[in-house]
DNA sequence: CTTGACTCCGTATCCAACTACGGAAGTAAC
DNA sequence: GTTACTTCCGTAGTTGGATACGGAGTCAAG
């Protein structure tokens, strides 16, 4: 699908790159420090040229950010680029879409309680207490408290 | 439902505390200082002692950071706790309510996107190409492109 | 009266993924 | 050739929710 227009137009400075994958000018650097982005050589005291592939590059990590994939994991499918590893890039997938199960099973627990309270709340007669309040200070649990705590570390909100 | 246990006794020391709470001393310390929890007067270059109340503020926060809300809003609801104000209480689950929602939303998104892919990767007759690493480069989105971006900053998986 | 466990307190560090800052040097338009 | 924007580069700050550290003080048992 490439031709040659890989080596064509390395015209873009890092603004334009910025804007052409719409990420920030800070993040691309970022980036490059992390190793996901390769920086290109520059002119002798001279300002960086970027073009499409490294656009590509961006939107690669762009999207498998929006997946859930953390930028770690992210370097690791850029490692299986060459599309010969399908099998190590399926199973990380594999990995990341039982996390996403897990989470989404507990945000629904989560929903399920915080609905029941809502409404009765709503639904108290006269009752003295609120209920939600009530339940803060019980400890209400929703069933099932997360057993062995399968802990993900905090994998910033996709944007 | 509290008899004159309230000032009966206040025993226990922070580490007993700590215990009884099930989280960490620092933790207590840190919820302390950011005024979640009354720090006692400590006699004299004494040690300070805590009772059930401060368990069950303890369990108060932590009930609440389960169900997904910030040590933000959970002084707030802290602020109501003394149930007269039921509404304004159950407006803020509400708001955590649909922010759970979307979130949920959000997830089975990424969820349909990822068991596509790693089906798809299954399926390969023979194609050359990885089909998750080609989705990756083509900026895989899965309808929706979370529109104006609900920017819910950070809130660390519940415990 | 010493040992060991704990408390107190302030400050530093962690995680992920950025974002910001400041000074120097390059580059582009007028 | 001056103004105005960028780029480069290193370092520091942000967010939320803790956790860790280190030195000094306290307390109970032996």
């Amino acid at each position: 699908m490439k031709r040659q227009l890989d080596r064509m137009a390395d015209t873009m400075t890092i603004g334009g790159l910025a804007k052409a994958a719409g990420v920030n000018v800070e993040t691309i650097r970022y980036y490059q420090r992390r190793g996901l982005l390769a920086e290109p050589e520059r002119p002798t005291g001279g300002i960086r040229r970027y073009g499409t592939a490294d656009v590509a590059r961006l939107t690669f990590v762009k999207t498998g950010q929006r997946l859930g994939f953390s930028l770690d994991e992210i370097a690791e499918l850029l490692r299986l680029e060459d599309g010969a590893h399908c099998q190590e890039a399926s199973t990380l997938a594999e990995h990341k879409l039982r996390d996403v199960r897990e989470k989404i099973a507990g945000l629904q627990r989560i929903e399920r309680t915080l609905a029941e309270l809502v409404h009765a709340c709503h639904e108290r007669g006269g009752s003295i207490t609120c209920p939600l309040i009530a339940s803060l200070h019980e400890g209400v649990i929703n069933e099932k408290p997360c057993p062995p705590e399968i802990e993900t570390r905090k994998p910033r909100d996709f944007r």
